[in-house]
DNA sequence: CTTCGACATGTCACGATAGGAACGTCATAA
DNA sequence: TTATGACGTTCCTATCGTGACATGTCGAAG
């Protein structure tokens, strides 16, 4: 139930339409929460039968611009000083790792070299982020440059790891 | 598409039937890839219809013991090495941080600190499993190994990145 | 001989994810 | 004027994940 809360946090910081709450995913939430469009535009529906968001007018092109309502800011902040957070990691990446004895040493010693690598790009791209959202004064820039921390901590220990383990197989 | 590769790797330590993989995941692999029950026994009967598995013998109470078939196991060789893991991350943890401007700041720097502590149990009890199987010999714990020190690793990051952003809220 | 816990599989329903097709509008530049 | 690209929504199909429920067998302890 976290993309319903993703969509009322961004509606918290002021309306939106779907098409405008999907380019907001995209250059902040999406590195934490992925969501499609289509799964955008449902969600409000459902948000808005539920009365946690309300059409606070309609524009051209059949545009439908949204808004929290009070109901939606209390559950959002229900949400976040009391539910606890699933805490499920799903890794494709660390899943190989424990099959790697079914491939060639080399081919191992590989696959987390090749790991390293896409971190360090990752990584790369997260800096590049981090210079340009570095003026933002607004909520979701302040707290998302915490989260982007967060992001760039773990690619760090993951290029560690991925490179002691690398010398771990012989 | 993992949980048929997850399942194929622990089939390539040897064959099980779907209640020994339910243990299997419970012990290794559910803290990077968890699954259910009902998954294990659907995923089971389609490896088996495509033949990456087969019913190698039937026990008591019903016991279908499956086997892992060359087409699987090359199958799985060719996911490890050749597929690129998908390198979507989810948390419900870090979503939250986005919206911490949504609650007081004493709220904001209570959820950082409880995050930091539950990872610290965690953490705790990674370190018990660690001691654990620091014995096993087998791929699974020598990989498991490798792949519970990612766990550690990430674990103290959190921790130490929940800290810093308590500091950082005003 | 009964009961209980471990063994063992299967099914159903619901919600979440993924990805794309279909449809239409508006502004603007060639 | 017309083509294009950005805007904008809705619907559809398929697979995955979650949790509960139903159904039974076997061995061992009491």
């Amino acid at each position: 139930m976290s993309l319903r809360h993703a969509v009322l946090g961004l509606l918290s910081e002021g309306p939106a339409s779907g098409y405008d709450l999907m380019k907001l995913f995209d250059l902040s939430l999406s590195n934490v929460w992925p969501a499609t469009q289509s799964q955008l535009y449902s969600e409000l529906g459902k948000l808005a039968d539920a009365g946690l968001v309300s059409v606070a007018a309609e524009g051209a092109r059949g545009r439908k611009e949204y808004a929290i309502t009070e109901e939606g800011a209390a559950e959002l902040r229900h949400w976040i000083t009391e539910v606890e957070p699933v805490r499920t990691m799903r890794s494709d990446m660390l899943l190989r790792v424990f099959f790697l004895a079914q491939v060639d040493p080399q081919e191992a010693r590989a696959y987390l070299r090749r790991q390293a690598e896409l971190v360090t790009k990752h990584l790369e791209h997260m800096e590049s982020i981090r210079n340009f959202v570095d003026s933002g004064q607004d909520n979701l820039s302040v707290y998302g440059r915490i989260a982007l921390e967060y992001g760039l901590r773990l690619g760090t220990v993951q290029r560690e790891w991925a490179e002691w383990a690398e010398e771990q197989i012989r």
